[in-house]
DNA sequence: ACTCTATATGTAGACTGGCTACATGTGACG
DNA sequence: CGTCACATGTAGCCAGTCTACATATAGAGT
């Protein structure tokens, strides 16, 4: 899938992935490849990044943990996240509600 | 709505509202505007170099006019354009249904 | 006359967010 | 030992959209 459409849509998947249950980094990778259906393979440049920015608005808040000898910091979605989650899926329907009626091939009414 | 959002969209846009009469650029505007009832607003430094982006790529052409006094730069879908349409359009159907996909909130099976 | 609005096209430069490429380290398996 | 999966992270690039500005005509209103 071509990479720029993300755009302005990543917070939206971050925080919806993180909504039943806190995951780590990489396995909020894992999660996103495996519930897009292998569609979307989100590099680690642009998942970190976008956690840590997450967490700086208060969205997510974070701990370490060490499972097997590996460290991992576990995200968890804060009631502010929980509540931006609900904007951003309605702005979800509305964008997608919005494009896809321009872009719908029309057909002429005769007149 | 959230500008950043149009990002990589807005290509199958312009195409789609040139699929069944040439337009100029002002033109083109408005049909944004009324098309998306009101919701996309995309301001002249956006659409003009698009569209001779647009042009160079192939997908459009254009000749000027002049109507009432003024000057028209009209542009109109090549074959190659009416083909990437098509491709633009399947793409959006797929980024749709795998970001809706993961965004959908789901109801976790009980077990 | 003058002003304001709608019509019409265009560019320079800023911004921004996702991506590429790299750096670092552990555990398990052969 | 080498390689792979696991795990986190950053620096800097890049492309496309936006802001702000520049220019010009026509028509309506005062």
């Amino acid at each position: 899938m071509n990479p720029d459409a993300l755009r302005g849509h990543l917070d939206a998947l971050l925080l919806s992935v993180l909504e039943w249950e806190p995951l780590h980094g990489y396995a909020i990778m894992e999660a996103l490849q495996e519930r897009s259906g292998g569609a979307l393979t989100v590099p680690t440049g642009t998942v970190y990044p976008a956690l840590r920015r997450l967490e700086r608005i208060g969205y997510l808040s974070s701990e370490w943990a060490t499972v097997g000898g590996r460290k991992r910091r576990t995200y968890r979605l804060t009631e502010s996240g929980r509540k931006h989650l609900q904007g951003e899926r309605s702005a979800w329907q509305e964008f997608t509600s919005v494009i896809g009626g321009v872009l719908r091939p029309e057909v002429r009414a005769e007149h």
